[in-house]
DNA sequence: TGTACATCAGTGAACGCGCGTTCACTGATGTAC
DNA sequence: TGTACATCAGTGAACGCGCGTTCACTGATGTAC
């Protein structure tokens, strides 16, 4: 790693080992990101060895376990929406708030139909015997941070509709409060309360979609769910 | 079936058969929702005979084959769920419609909590490979038919505020004036359009908290998901 | 620059399991006369 | 009421698969002197 023994390509001879390493592991992830499709979260080692073109205890060169490999493709995956809804949203004026909750919410429905099961492998039912490590904590965080973001300009720039007299439930208020210093600063606690019902129904709204609940029941889907979107933001205060 | 011959106690000899047949089936039921814990969708049959005391092959006296208990299993939940929320919502005054509401969204919650797999199975992600037959369809509309009740008669009582001037998207228009012929007779537009948003929400909320997206971020769930259900009951204009 | 040694990716066999489904069968229960 | 026959639940063996993980190994690549 700190060697400084180098190679005739200019790079230290050992990160030539690490980076085919690197991309070994991608290709595993990747290949193994197919096979969700088809078994869900019940992922086959031995299927993606095969696909690989390789035996199926090579695999344990890369990945301790499947589970540690589950563990890879569900950081993957927030990371990948995180990534989505964050660029998304940036690329919308930041006094434009009702745009920037829109793209946000288009971001997570658009990602999640592209790659419905890895949408479905983060917010779908849990795999059972699968206890997520607390690494992927943080990267699960980015999206609603961004929310949060729309929510804090808006109380400082005034144009998030302020309810000055509004009382939350005393244990809804102790969540909310500890949620606000820990994640949220600068966010009015009304306006987190009802941020946060938005985003349940952000993802509720993409699960019902995704989950098959909307079959034989909804069409228009996309404009339903901006309808939905709107109405939101319309609760939480965003114009 | 038909038959007039009489066994000694007044039954039908052909309906003891059936009988013994009825009970093996439920019992077959009830231990296959007892591994949905263990294997989540991914039910395995020789683990069920195994419980019954029975060799693997005998299961398909009863069931065709796997996808058929899996069906069995799905149309029981939603019946279950259906029931659950039907008597909770009937134990409330007609006029109460908030207090209707409420019993609606927390029978929905009380029924999942209690069998978290079985709500798994029927609003978590899809099952790989498994394809729903047309006869889930009805069992698995009978709570939102509760909530049609609900907002009909708030509409003839003129307790449910209407929203005169409201003008929805036409794709959603188009969607929601099909539903309410099909199956919401005597409901607005406007009123079964926010009906179906807190629809959703109610059912986000839930999936939220079973499926662990509140860990580490809400614990006052029952206290927040009442919130939330508030929050949506004015939305909808239920007062 | 050359050589001895260490690291590490991938192999192949094995362990000890699991699974859904089919099929010919036995023996008990129910039906028809 | 008694008897011959039909129905049907459950058995046990088999087919043809699958799986995760361990382990001793080979041979290529990288490191240190």
């Amino acid at each position: 790693m700190t060697s400084m023994t180098e190679h005739s390509a200019g790079r230290p001879a050992a990160s030539i080992r690490a980076r085919v390493r690197a991309e070994m592991t991608e290709e595993i992830k990747a290949i193994a990101r197919r096979h969700l499709a088809v078994d869900g979260a019940n992922l086959s080692l031995r299927a993606v060895a095969r696909d690989l073109g390789v035996v199926s205890s090579a695999l344990y060169r890369y990945f301790a376990n499947r589970d540690d490999l589950l563990t890879a493709l569900i950081i993957d995956a927030y990371n990948a929406l995180g990534t989505a809804v964050e660029s998304a949203e940036a690329a919308v004026p930041r006094a434009d708030l009702l745009g920037r909750w829109l793209a946000v919410c288009h971001a997570v429905r658009d990602w999640a139909l592209a790659q419905p099961y890895e949408y479905a492998l983060i917010y779908g039912s849990p795999v059972p015997g699968y206890q997520a490590p607390t690494d992927t904590v943080a990267p699960a965080t980015r999206g609603v941070l961004v929310l949060g973001g729309i929510l804090r300009d808006g109380t400082a720039s005034g144009a998030l509709s302020p309810r000055p007299g509004e009382r939350l439930p005393k244990p809804v208020r102790a969540d909310i409060v500890r949620l606000r210093d820990e994640a949220f600063p600068g966010v009015p606690e009304s306006a987190l309360a009802r941020g946060m019902t938005g985003w349940v129904q952000l993802f509720g709204s993409v699960s019902f979609e995704l989950f098959g609940q909307y079959n034989n029941v909804v069409d228009h889907r996309r404009e339903f769910f901006e309808y939905q979107m709107r109405a939101m933001a319309g609760y939480i205060g965003i114009t």
